[in-house]
DNA sequence: ACAAAAGTGTTAGAATTACACCCATGA
DNA sequence: TCATGGGTGTAATTCTAACACTTTTGT
């Protein structure tokens, strides 16, 4: 198997934009950077690709070893290649976006990573490299897709409330929205279904739990169901 | 500068998925490959990125030296990273996915292909590496986003009658679409602009021209404009 | 005069939006 | 009993989809 193109070629990095839910925000995952460059600054999640593996394992690799979290749902993002994006060489670098189960995670420093905590994405501090830019093109990516794929269920646990959806649904558009309206649509669509299970643990009337079903959304979205969620 | 990631890493490769619009179908521009592998074999124009160069410009030049055509459209598509794409070594490529204006195409081989030639999406050959999937993904890329972003204009010349921008419309998503419904949508969009000059050289009667006005699409979609275009 | 495509409105049905009150539960 | 969020329906409006004929021009 003989190497064809034995040019320098450029580094390949993943970096991992993480959404989660906390309250009314919408929270990133970053890293405090615990080797230069950018020692000590905060940064995306992330590393070099091994000839291993592939960009998608690569990603949850660095997930785990810089978060040890899992996450509930995990697309490439887009991939950038600024020519100055790294000092110290050329890096190329694939954006992942991610998104985490809210009772699920807790990060928790890894290897690489001196630090990992979650901020409001309003709030975000001065991030590493072109980390900043990664980040604004994931939330345009999480907004826009939100609305016509049902992904937002990946920020939310396995039953959740109709109230917990429609908040993730205001807090990741940004907007309010109306309770009735809200309710028709999900039921009109078909696979957020109803389990008998209630809330816990809180002090007023339980809301019933729902889950989102899978096979049922596979299988109209297979048939081509063109599907419009808010 | 040092270098700090001396483990070996991924060769990184452009590859183009460049669409034309001919008659009544899509046609997509494949060269023929002068080099092993796969020597032969039909394979989208593409080639490895090199140093001093962003992937934008990486497949803008591989356009030039294989097709020698510009593009009116570039956009990223997917990076493609299994182990197995190319049989030679660990080549991770991104895809690009462009349209071309067919007054403009002549495609003519370049250095590194010994032909390149048009073919009907439907009737594709058999092509080198994993292209056909990257083909089909560009495809599916193609027909949705045709329908809420107009770059259905970068198939079109620059001036162009209703009819041609419906005939290309109903090529993309394959199925006809209604003559009346469609004007009025496009009427409605503002930024399809009549020009004063008419269609000639037509044995019937000369339909007027119409352009995409950027500037007018530009300001609507800075204000959050949120179109439907079909 | 005829062939061929250009151009033009209306109406029914579907989808979307706006809107307010009673209910169940736990403290 | 009260505070809190859970749960529910209807009417106006807007958007979408279906549908056919007259006009213009070149041959």
């Amino acid at each position: 198997m003989p190497f064809t193109y034995d040019y320098p070629r450029p580094a390949l990095a993943v970096d991992c934009v993480v959404f989660g839910l906390r309250e009314s925000s919408l929270v990133v995952l970053l890293v405090r950077r615990g080797v230069p460059p950018f020692e000590g600054s905060w940064a995306l999640p992330g590393g070099f690709v091994r000839l291993d593996e592939t960009l998608d394992r690569a990603a949850e690799r660095e997930l785990v070893e810089e978060s040890g979290l899992k996450v509930a749902y995990l697309e490439q993002l887009y991939t950038f290649s600024a020519l100055d994006r790294d000092p110290r060489e050329r890096v190329v670098s694939v954006a992942y976006f991610a998104l985490v189960n809210p009772v699920e995670h807790r990060p928790q420093a890894g290897s690489d990573a001196a630090s990992a905590a979650w901020f409001d994405v309003r709030e975000a501090p001065a991030l590493a490299f072109d980390h900043r830019h990664i980040l604004q093109v994931a939330l345009e990516r999480l907004r826009s897709k939100v609305r016509y794929r049902p992904i937002g269920f990946g920020l939310l646990p396995e039953r959740f409330s109709l109230t917990q959806l429609q908040r993730a649904y205001e807090i990741i558009l940004d907007r309010p929205l109306d309770k009735r309206n809200f309710r028709k649509k999900i039921a009109a669509l078909g696979f957020v279904v109803p389990t008998d299970a209630l809330e816990e643990g809180v002090g007023r009337r339980a809301a019933r739990l729902f889950r989102f079903d899978r096979a049922v959304y596979a299988a109209l979205s297979e048939k081509g169901f063109d599907l419009e969620l808010i």
